[in-house]
DNA sequence: AAAAATGTTTACGTAAAGGTCAAGAATATT
DNA sequence: AATATTCTTGACCTTTACGTAAACATTTTT
């Protein structure tokens, strides 16, 4: 049974699904992020299953707080699966371990300011709770 | 000994010292993020140890990907430091709660953006390990 | 005292990431 | 066939977070 949804999809309809709108795919287009779908007869775009897998990575790390210029970098490993896989690999593996431990960087950060703000809540609930001793 | 560095310094020195630009620490006043500080003779902006504080609180949250409307509500907090204590807390740590859980979310998020990029950089390796073998 | 550095405000410029028409073509529905 | 949806490409608008320049005041250095 191929139940599996690989049916190609239309703009709309994408956009209504990852809850975006049709300008953002177009405009991810537009600057070379997504790259060139197919267009179906009258020049409607169409998109296949990997396109859409590429178009959820990129909501991903634009969820993050990456911008749409380096997620273009990082996108480019998407693009393996064309040919020059062997030349374009070693590039690409720099590029994943840098961006792992960017990644590692950005968690420690995070973590050091809840930290912080546990530390913070706590010296409030203490103050409260002397305060109320009186 | 008072060897603690509490003197008040200028904006020059304070951007220089925070790596940022004069124009960014008068854009946040000017915003009312940094609320109005105090002013020396000519007009000249001083900022003591809690306005660098604030300041360096700011940044850390900026840094994160926090945008500054969003920040300006986090940053009330250190308005408790005026007046209004008792009224002002209950919210407080209804926002330091939510922020919290906030910034957990996010850190799920990074980790399971990094077991991808790991994952991913793993299937390449292996790829590339099995081509070798030929 | 003159020059250089640092400060001030006001105001326009800019890049990023889309939003929002407009006008027309293609497809789907009734 | 007529209407309604959904698509297309432009083109201009908007917000955020500052950059940059102008014109002037103040402070510091020489």
């Amino acid at each position: 049974m191929n139940t599996k949804e690989n049916k190609p999809v239309q703009i709309g309809e994408l956009a209504k699904s990852l809850k975006i709108t049709t300008r953002t795919i177009r405009y991810y287009e537009e600057i070379g992020l997504m790259g060139k779908t197919e267009r179906l007869g009258g020049g409607t775009r169409s998109y296949n299953k990997d396109d859409i897998l590429r178009l959820k990575f990129i909501l991903k790390l634009k969820n993050l707080g990456i911008s749409l210029k380096e997620i273009e970098k990082l996108s480019d490993i998407f693009d393996i699966n064309s040919r020059n896989f062997n030349t374009i690999t070693p590039k690409l593996i720099e590029i994943l371990d840098s961006h792992i431990s960017r990644v590692d960087e950005k968690m420690a950060d995070f973590s050091s300011l809840r930290k912080d703000i546990v530390a913070y809540r706590i010296r409030i609930t203490d103050y409260l709770a002397n305060q109320a001793k009186n």
